[in-house]
DNA sequence: TTGAAAATGTCGTTTATACAACACATTGAA
DNA sequence: TTCAATGTGTTGTATAAACGACATTTTCAA
């Protein structure tokens, strides 16, 4: 998509950040790294960490996106049309994505966390809906990425309260005619 | 022992480098790995590769080198004397290091190989000789250092040629009791 | 044998990283 | 409280690495 040629040593170094921070996350909770940590398992300058990201907020921040995006395939969404197979979609590889972060501990950045996967589906959801609309309705469209984000969220939330007894797929097709006829609504 | 602060862009990219050929080794001949194989796997530019060895064969030398200290456990052997135990571990370590060689294909390499191996002994029974016997004796310690190294070495080959029947230690200590009055008579 | 393609080795310029030093905030124990 | 230790974020300077270009040399198929 983008014909981007990043410096080889920006990729180098951003990947060993993002690895050491990876590493680290699997030791020891979040509020507990420190910037030195990380800098010292990538064996780089501390100096060089905020040369690449603002603070460990927005490292997190990315990390988070970027696994998440992985996730959702990137490249799938951008090119297809929002119906039930992209929800369903959708939702499964946020349920996956929140699996895998269990694992992990990032206890008490669960509200970090949880803005950052809205808002990359709301990203995701504008993408879409731009697509297959005019642009026109433009506050509309975005409007709706926004509710659509919220929702899909929080249903992802309800789905782990629920102690997932029931699989993902079958527990958000139950929802999606009233979300799919909401969004035939809004959209006109 | 040094006190060598080295640039951490230096370890890390010489690093890159040497792993990236161990890793092309297994996979092809050495006289088909190009310097462009080599900084295309390692992710950096074919520059740099300049930046830090000569050429191929200075690569290949380097690492060779450093393969072998690691098997000779370069620390032991600098503050220990040259007697029966030393000689025999040193000998142990050469055909270690040629199995593990073995493997790796450098066919039509051996000479080079060969002489890498003879000169790093010589520097360690140089080292070694130096520290036991009087400095007047300098260009004695020398040749005895030469003579030792391409006996040593020379050894090697010959347990190779045998087919492995004997174990190193046993294959050696044969022929110490010449060697060692040999050394004594050349340190008078 | 020849000529095109690939590999080598070098150079100058730009950019990313190392490092030390700094002021400031936070923490925690005396 | 106070003070010492630790973490944060920034700055200026030195240096390693990226990049593109270049002249040679080597390779190898036509």
């Amino acid at each position: 998509m983008n014909k981007v040629k990043t410096d080889p040593r920006i990729q180098r170094t951003r990947k060993l950040i993002m690895d050491s921070f990876m590493e680290l996350s699997s030791e020891k909770e979040f509020k507990d790294i420190t910037v030195k940590d990380i800098t010292t398992e990538a064996m780089i300058n501390r100096a060089t960490f905020y040369y690449h990201f603002e603070d460990i907020y927005d490292l997190l921040e990315k990390i988070l996106s970027e696994v998440l995006l992985v996730n959702l395939d990137c490249d799938y969404y951008q090119n297809n049309n929002l119906n039930e197979k992209a929800l369903v979609n959708i939702f499964i590889a946020i349920t996956n994505f929140q699996k895998s972060l269990s694992n992990r501990c990032h206890r008490g950045y669960e509200d970090t966390i949880a803005r950052i996967i809205r808002e990359q589906l709301e990203i995701i959801f504008y993408r879409m809906l731009l697509k297959q609309n005019k642009k026109e309705e433009d506050e509309a469209l975005k409007i709706t990425a926004v509710i659509l984000s919220w929702g899909i969220y929080g249903a992802s939330v309800e789905w782990r309260r629920n102690s997932k007894k029931i699989e993902p797929e079958e527990f958000i097709k139950s929802a999606i005619p009233y979300i799919m006829s909401g969004v035939d609504f809004g959209l006109a």
